[in-house]
DNA sequence: CGGGATCCGTTGGGATACTG
DNA sequence: CAGTATCCCAACGGATCCCG
């Protein structure tokens, strides 16, 4: 009996669940931007850069569904759109800075392992 | 001047980047499973369950040449053939871990943000 | 200003069949 | 056993237009 991976398997998939969440291409980069506080959606927007107004809309609801963030709206003219970091939100971007850490200090072996990799699959 | 994220969108895309890496689908179960050691493809296919074997075929080429797992072909007749985290593999899998008991542990949280938004919007 | 709706190309990923 | 090759669908994500 006694399988190698007891609980690995379900826990990993949890893992694997919230990665896929905000692993994608966008939701950390809106994460970090509200770290700094605070924001309005134009704000994200140019802080970010080149991101489309559809796939920040569609970030941001995701964000807010899974309760990372809040969103608060003025009914001014014209209208504002707050949006902020909930406890939970914060809570996650600590583990994630640690793997940040690691990401930008490696990034140089992976492109470098890549670039090896590459290199003998062209020569092959 | 001193504009409101002096670095954090560099950083932040490098990190984004390894993300989408990692991040996919299957590459942490990979990883996971790498870590109780060096395992054959199927080992690997069967610890995992679900995943097709195009599927792992193309994650462990993507981790290969990411420089997180080494393949060794065994020119044996069935063939054979291992693969086994190397170092920056299991440097990898250290702050992937925190992020992983963060996940185990907020499951529930996330879970429930999830439910009482759905409920809200069901409502409205 | 902060979106929603729509169209459309690109990519991810599963099923199946074949190969060394 | 460990792949490779092909097909095919669904999800992701950008561009554009429209609205309160």
């Amino acid at each position: 009996m006694k399988p190698r991976h007891p609980h690995i398997t379900k826990d990993c998939q949890a893992v694997s669940d919230i990665l896929q969440r905000i692993g994608d291409k966008w939701s950390l980069l809106v994460v970090q931007n509200l770290g700094e506080g605070p924001q309005r959606f134009n704000e994200i927007k140019h802080g970010i850069g080149n991101i489309s107004q559809k796939m920040l809309t569609t970030t941001l609801r995701s964000l807010e569904r899974d309760g990372f963030v809040t969103r608060t709206v003025f009914p001014t003219i014209p209208p504002r759109v707050d949006y902020e970091l909930t406890d939970l939100g914060r809570e996650l971007s600590i583990p994630v800075k640690g793997l940040a850490e690691w990401a930008i200090a490696n990034t140089g072996r992976i492109n470098e392992a890549r670039a090896r990799f590459d290199g003998i699959k062209a020569v092959a």
